[in-house]
DNA sequence: TAGATTTTTACAGTCGCTCTATTTATAGTG
DNA sequence: CACTATAAATAGAGCGACTGTAAAAATCTA
């Protein structure tokens, strides 16, 4: 369990040649002009093989190898600093992995908010992302991660990224994607919400 | 102009009569496991004709006749009271429609944010929700419509409404939407993220 | 090396959807 | 009322995403 195995990094170098290859594709001849038979081809896979690595075509664009150990991570903050404390510092974590990656970040970015039926998706990986706030939010408060305001207030906040990121895209990933993203927060006065509902919480 | 013709009229009948048949077959065998051919059937039309009236099977659910009248009353609100005062008629506004045809748009609320397929799009409207709001506060307050603070604001209220809908919907439809919609707003402080962004624009 | 397991593949079929051509219904005109 | 222009309904062929099944190929294990 230590090291994958052959067989486990074979498979994980495959996903990620066909990924490569259909991001290629797709930045070429956009993403509706490609088919899978073409991402099968590039790949030089069979296009059985394309709908076992990847459900649908769409999940070939949202897939992040990465992304599992950055939910992990998040979700397990410390839980001995102020709550708008540990979301500073999870924004700047966000910011590190997006200067590491940033050029592949981008153009995934890009295809997920620019191609309708991939910003339709988008929305949908958002909705995980407002859970995981949710049951952050939730731990530290003491509120029930299903309270109407705790649930918008995660959905705010999800919004606001959403909304930083389309920014970020739009300026062609010139920006500073964190910068977006602090004043996106502060528009909505973000932390503000955060002290209302903490204060909600003790004064029961 | 004043009457639409025999000819329009009977095209808005076949339209509602699909709706009908579709919705029916929906709620019975459930979204997925119902054909276009077998909404044709139901509604004694051809397969051709659905795509006629319909650009995709999606369409039939999130389509609402009322909506452009709708959209078209909000965008043209007085401009000569408080932006805050508006948005509250607004919701008002809201609720009288909720009330008058409160099974059919459940029934379609509910599709729309259980299904996954549809959820996705229930989004892409949310968005277009967003847009006229942008451009109402924009109109108000003299910012651009493409600021970044009219923008992630928007997003804040339209998330809002979309997990007071949720929570509506959860409820099987018996809870007050209006109620849960005023809640939300206030949850994220709302008319307040109005008010600093109405003094940013004075102390220019 | 032999046998068990997993992965890849071919193939047939379903469904949403598009496009084209043909037929049918309606609206307006003499 | 018949005639013609226009719009709507339909049939049918075809594409692409996706599913399911069963066989072939690769990989692992004993």
């Amino acid at each position: 369990m230590t090291v994958p195995g052959l067989r486990e990094r074979k498979k994980q170098k495959t996903k990620a040649a066909i990924q490569r290859a259909a991001l290629r594709l797709f930045k070429r001849q956009g993403y509706e002009e490609t088919t899978v038979e073409q991402i099968a081809a590039a790949a030089d896979i069979s296009e059985s093989t394309f709908f076992n690595y990847f459900p649908a075509k769409e999940d070939v664009v949202i897939y992040d190898e990465y992304d599992p150990q950055i939910f992990a991570a998040l979700a397990t903050g410390k839980h001995d600093e102020p709550l708008a404390k540990s979301i500073e510092k999870l924004i700047g974590t966000l910011g590190g992995l997006i200067e590491a990656d940033h050029d592949a970040i981008y153009e995934r970015a890009k295809l997920s908010l620019e191609v309708p039926e991939l910003r339709a998706h988008a929305w949908e990986e958002l909705e995980k992302a407002r859970d995981l706030f949710r049951s952050i939010i939730a731990a530290r408060t003491g509120h029930p991660a299903s309270a109407l305001a705790v649930r918008v207030i995660s959905m705010a906040f999800v919004g606001a990224a959403f909304e930083a990121s389309l920014e970020w895209v739009r300026s062609g990933g010139k920006g500073n994607m964190i910068d977006l993203l602090k004043k996106a927060i502060d528009a909505i006065g973000f932390y503000g919400m955060l002290d209302r509902l903490g204060s909600k919480a003790s004064s029961r």
